[in-house]
DNA sequence: CGGTGAGTCTGATGCGTATCAGCAACGCTG
DNA sequence: CAGCGTTGCTGATACGCATCAGACTCACCG
C-alpha cells in the first residue's frame, strides 16, 4: 500500500501509473516540437492517467528547469494600491493587468517598501519571466544587473538612464504640449507664456520642447519663465498681459502646484479666465474636484500599460529584442480655462 | 580563463572564491540554526566573497528546495484592478498590500480570467506560500486539493463552503445588522420592515438573523418580507404603513436593487423619508452618488485584508493553524434617511 | 540478409538551493 | 593511549521538471 496521504501528484506518479517514463510525460503534456514523435496512444494514456491523478505542473519546477513562468514582475516604489484612488499609477495597473491576462500571463506584485532590504529586493523579480517597473525612481545600478543578464524590463514611463538601455512606454509630452499650443493657436492667441518648475526632469524638459515647436511651427511669439508656486501672484500677473501676454501654459507639478497658484493669482488680480487670460496645463489637472476643468491632455494611461506589458511579453519571447522605446501621443482635453483672446 | 559572459553567480561561485563548499556557503548565508556553528572567520569569507561577486540568492531554486518563496498569492475571479474604481474589491487589496509589505511578503496575483483554463489554473497559486481568494465564487474541487495538500488558504469574506474548512476574515453581517436595528430602536421606532431579496446567500441570511436578534433584544415588532426590486411600489408601501410600520431596513443588493426600489416607490407615493418613514440598509448604500446618504454600515474593508494577509502568514509560518474563522465588526454609518417616528 | 532510416520511447543530466548524515581534527578525561 | 565529545566543515541527496543523446523496434530497400 503506497502512502495514502500523498503529496501532490508528480510526473513520475502519472508516468508510473500511465506505464511510460517521466520523460514521456513530461513530453506529452508539454508543448515542445519532440511531442510530435510520441504515438497517439501514448498521449492518450499520459492524458488520462494525469487527468485521474489530478496532474498540475509544479510552476517552481517548470521554472527551474525551464526558465519560464508565465509570470509577469510588476515592480512599483510606491503602494501598487493606493489609498488615493485617483492615484496617477492606477490606470497603468488595469492596463498591464488586461494585458497580462489577454497573453496568458499572471502577474508578480512587488512593493519597494517590502522586503525592504533595499537594492538586493529588486533581483527578486527574477522569479517572473520579465519586469515591469513604474515609478519615478530609477534603481540603476540594480537595473543594470538585471539588464546584463539579459533579463527582460520595461519601463511604463520614458526613462533615459543607462544610455538608452532600457525600454519603455512612455508618453509623448512633445505632442501632447504642441497640441495645446495649437490648440492657443487656433483660438487666436498669438504670444503665449510657458511658466514652468524649476526642476530638470526629463519629462519637463519635454514638455519645453514641445511648447518651443509649436510655437515655431504657428509663427507665434512665445516665452519661458521657470518660477516656484510662491512666486506666482497677482502682480506677476498683471505685467504679463501688460507685455501682450494673452495665455498662459504651466505644467502638472504635483509637489510644487503651478496651476493652483496661477488660478489664485488670476482671482486675486480680478483678471477672468478665459476672457480676459487663457489658462492650459501642459499635462492634466490633478483631481476631480479642481474647480474649473482646465484645457491640458490626458496620457493613454490604460494604453500605456497594456502596450508595456505586451511589449514585456514581446522581449520575453524573443519577438522582439534589444531595448525598445515606444511613446504614446496623448489626447488635448478642452476645459473651460481656454478661449478666444480679449479683443485688442 | 573561465567564460567571460558568465550568467549570474550561484552558490558554487561564491564557494570556490571563498575557498569552501556549496554547502557551506548556503549555511553561511541562511538562516538555519546550523550557522551558529560556523566559524567567524568562514563566515567572513564567505559574506566578502558573495560581496564581490554581487551573488543574490535565486528565488526559484531556493523555493524548490525550501518551499518557501516570501511570496502571497492573491487571486481574484474577476480584473484585481478593476476599471470601476469604486469597485468594492479594492479596499481588501489595499490591506492585502498593506499587511503584506509590512510582513515581508510580495503579492503573486492571479486573475481567474488569465489562465483560463478554468479549475486547473487555481493550482497555479501553489508558486506562493499561500493564497487569498477573493470574490463570489468558490471552486470547491480546487480548494478541495490545495487543502488536502495542507496548502494555506484565506478567504476575504466569509465562506461557508466545505464544511467549515475554509480560513475566512469575514464581516459579521449579524452585528451590523443589530447595529442598525438599535440604531432605529434608539429614534423610538417599534415596527420594523425587513424587506430582503430572494436569494440565499450567506449574507442574507446573517443579515436576517441579526434583524431577528436585535429586534427581540429590544423588543420591538419585526417581520420580514421577500421581494424583487419590481414588486416594490407605492401601493406596497402605504399597505406597510398603514399596518403600523414606521421603518423599512433592506439589504444592499447589487443584482437587484432594492434600495434604489424603495427609494423610488417613497417617492411615487409622496411619503417623506425620514420624516414618515425611516430607510436604512443592511449594508453599504452603494454608489457615492446615491442622492441621500443613507443609513447602513460600512465593511471594515480594508481592515479586513489586512487581517486576511496577516492571518494567511501565521498560516504559512505555522504560527496558527486549522482552519481560523474570523469576522470584524462593520461600523454603523448614520445617514439622512432615519430619523424619529412621525408621532402617532 | 545486412543495412538504413523512421518512429517511439527512455536514461541520464542539469537547473540552484537547503539539509542532513557524517568525517576529520582536536582537546579532554580516565 | 583508548575513548569520547566538540567544533567546523563537506559530500550526497532531494526538490520536480525539461531536454537531449541515444536505444530499441520494425519496416523497407538493395
Amino acid at each position: 500500500m503506497t502512502d495514502v496521504i500523498r503529496r501532490r501528484p508528480r510526473q513520475a506518479d502519472v508516468a508510473a501509473l500511465a506505464g511510460v517514463s517521466q520523460a514521456t510525460v513530461s513530453t506529452a503534456l508539454g508543448t515542445s516540437p519532440a511531442r510530435a514523435s510520441l504515438s497517439a496512444s501514448t498521449l492518450e494514456r499520459v492524458a488520462l492517467a494525469a487527468r485521474t491523478l489530478g496532474y498540475v505542473p509544479d510552476p517552481v519546477a517548470r521554472r527551474l528547469a525551464a526558465q519560464s513562468t508565465d509570470l509577469l514582475g510588476v515592480y512599483t516604489f510606491t503602494d501598487a494600491f493606493p489609498v488615493e484612488v485617483r492615484d496617477s499609477y492606477y490606470p497603468f495597473l488595469v492596463g498591464i493587468e488586461r494585458s497580462a491576462a489577454r497573453l496568458g500571463y499572471d502577474l508578480l506584485l512587488f512593493t519597494g517598501t517590502s522586503s525592504s532590504r533595499g537594492g538586493e529586493a529588486v533581483q527578486k523579480v527574477r522569479l517572473a519571466d520579465g519586469c515591469l517597473f513604474l515609478g519615478r525612481h530609477v534603481p540603476e545600478e540594480q537595473l543594470q544587473q538585471l539588464l546584463d543578464a539579459g533579463y527582460p524590463v520595461v519601463y511604463v514611463g520614458r526613462r533615459t538612464e543607462l544610455g538608452g538601455r532600457l525600454s519603455y512606454v512612455g508618453a509623448d509630452y512633445v505632442a501632447g504640449a504642441a497640441q495645446v499650443v495649437d490648440h492657443l493657436a487656433g483660438l487666436g492667441h498669438t504670444a503665449l507664456l510657458y511658466v514652468r518648475g524649476t526642476d530638470d526632469a526629463v519629462a519637463s524638459a519635454d514638455r519645453e520642447e514641445g511648447f518651443w515647436r509649436a510655437v515655431a511651427a504657428a509663427g507665434l511669439r512665445g516665452q519661458v519663465q521657470r518660477a516656484y508656486a510662491s512666486s506666482i501672484d497677482a502682480r506677476a500677473l498683471q505685467s504679463w498681459r501688460a507685455s501682450g501676454v494673452t495665455a498662459v501654459v504651466t505644467e502638472e507639478n504635483d509637489a510644487n502646484d503651478l496651476l493652483a497658484a496661477l488660478l489664485a493669482a488670476a482671482d486675486d488680480a480680478d483678471v477672468a479666465v478665459p476672457q480676459e487670460m487663457s489658462l492650459a496645463v501642459l499635462g492634466e489637472s490633478g483631481g476631480v474636484e479642481t474647480a474649473p476643468r482646465v484645457t491640458g491632455f490626458a496620457l493613454p494611461r490604460q494604453q500605456m500599460g497594456e502596450d508595456a506589458a505586451a511589449l514585456l511579453v514581446d522581449l520575453v519571447t524573443g519577438r522582439r529584442t534589444g531595448p525598445v522605446q515606444e511613446l504614446l501621443v496623448p489626447s488635448l482635453l478642452v476645459g473651460e480655462t481656454t478661449g478666444p483672446p480679449p479683443p485688442a
